[in-house]
DNA sequence: TGTCCACAGGAAATACGGGGGT
DNA sequence: ACCCCCGTATTTCCTGTGGACA
């Protein structure tokens, strides 16, 4: 058999097992507006978020009746649907507000990464196209002149949709005291802020004289449960595959893994698309077993991207730590050796060394994020010190290890 | 009961590098 | 080309502390 015939055998055996009719309803970044919203329809069809739907609208009822609603506050975990209603709901919103001869816009500013108050300013100067993007240099107060001016001639209605507040990490204070005091003087628009949060307790300690100023209602959105989940993912499963080759029961089991553990719709559909991979690669049927393997399969994955995208030295700490702990054999290990162990990966891999005091924070870090556990541990007249041990399951440690060597190694390479 | 170790971690100082103004 | 301003990262300095030991 020729090269070719063997490559198109293959193609054609990979194309008539094919679970897979549109990979794309199974990633939603490949999704073009259009489609995202027709995934939304699906599910709003079945009832789901018809409780939360309805707050919202009756929130927004005011500006119709040309009043000025107040703000609002969105709360509900990850994958709660917060952000695609919302979105959903405002574009109905800025439709109806049309037909009734209203000037109404909105703007969406996604903070899912963490940033602080500069960059979330510099982020919504952009977003309004007020500004370009700066990395330093400039002061907060120019980027919140420049969003002011750019707002100067606008009288409608704004709203401002601020998703995942709760991440701007310095600085929170003066963010919200420009959105809520500042900007709605400065500019003749009639200003709605929508704060969305998975943290129900973001507003705890923001500054009390921006708190008088914050008037706000709330909204809970509720995790989702199996019986949504379910008919969330049967809505992918639609769109996305050939019903023949999934197995019975699998779409109950993801919906019951993933409200067992934290009810994010977003999470599994990842599931079912990491399951729906594995059983693709392998030209098998979507069976219960896929889905444990993609189960597996996801969590090391998560913990991979992490590492990938970490910070240098982060990735050096943390490189340090596991190799500590394995000489240790798990038992905890105490800060003050790990950091000899990190002084040496940063020799052998050309990394500029930083010192004891900023190794501490990033050892803390590490510790927020999930990877090792701290603890501070006082051994009387022999002073005190930070002891750490591991919380990654102990067959992802390799993969990370190999991972961070191997973005060492590469850059090393790339530099010289 | 008080002492005092040896480090944790808060706060202030400093370094860095981009940006505007001139 | 120069200076000064800014936000961010890191270093330097130093105070605070849990509990074994005496």
């Amino acid at each position: 058999m020729t090269f070719d015939e063997r490559i198109d055998k293959k193609i054609q055996r990979s194309a008539a097992s094919s679970i897979i009719v549109d990979h794309a309803f199974l990633d939603d970044e490949q999704l073009s507006k259009d489609q995202q919203l027709r995934v939304l329809r699906d599910i709003f069809e079945q009832n789901i978020r018809e409780k939360e739907i309805d707050e919202i609208i009756a929130h927004f009822a005011p500006m119709l009746r040309k009043q000025h609603p107040f703000h609002l506050s969105i709360l509900g975990k990850t994958g709660t649907g917060k952000t695609a209603t919302t979105l959903l709901l405002l574009a109905h919103l800025q439709k109806a507000a049309r037909q009734k001869e209203l000037e109404m816009r909105y703007e969406h500013l996604d903070l899912s990464t963490p940033r602080p108050c500069f960059r979330a300013m510099n982020d919504l100067a952009c977003l309004l196209d007020a500004s370009k993007r700066y990395t330093k240099g400039i002061s907060t107060d120019e980027m919140a002149g420049r969003i002011e001016e750019k707002l100067a001639n606008y009288e409608g209605y704004l709203a401002l949709f601020i998703d995942e507040i709760d991440h701007v990490n310095q600085d929170l204070d003066t963010f919200l005291k420009f959105l809520v005091r500042r900007l709605p003087q400065a500019i003749p628009a009639k200003l709605v802020l929508v704060f969305a949060s998975n943290n129900l307790t973001w507003r705890k300690d923001i500054d009390t004289r921006v708190k008088s100023f914050l008037k706000l209602n709330e909204i809970i959105f509720q995790p989702y449960n199996a019986m949504d989940l379910q008919k969330i993912l049967r809505a992918r499963v639609a769109r996305a595959l050939n019903p023949e080759m999934v197995d019975e029961g699998v779409v109950e089991k993801i919906a019951g893994l993933a409200s067992r553990e934290h009810g994010d719709a977003r999470k599994a559909v990842e599931l079912l698309s990491k399951a729906t991979q594995l059983a693709d690669r392998h030209g098998t049927r979507l069976t219960l077993e896929t889905v444990d393997a993609g189960y597996q399969a996801l969590e090391v994955d998560s913990y991979l991207e992490f590492v990938k995208t970490s910070p240098e030295q982060l990735q050096a700490a943390l490189l340090a730590a596991l190799e500590a702990l394995e000489k240790n054999k798990g038992n905890a290990v105490p800060a003050i050796d790990i950091y000899s162990f990190y002084e040496k990966v940063c020799q052998v891999n050309r990394i500029s060394q930083l010192t004891q005091r900023r190794f501490s924070d990033l050892l803390m870090e590490l510790d927020l994020y999930g990877f090792i556990r701290t603890k501070n541990v006082s051994m009387g007249r022999y002073g005190r010190r930070k002891e750490i041990d591991l919380l990654i399951p102990p067959n992802v440690v390799e993969r990370i290890k190999a991972t961070i060597q191997l973005s060492f190694t590469a850059e090393v390479s790339g530099a010289g």
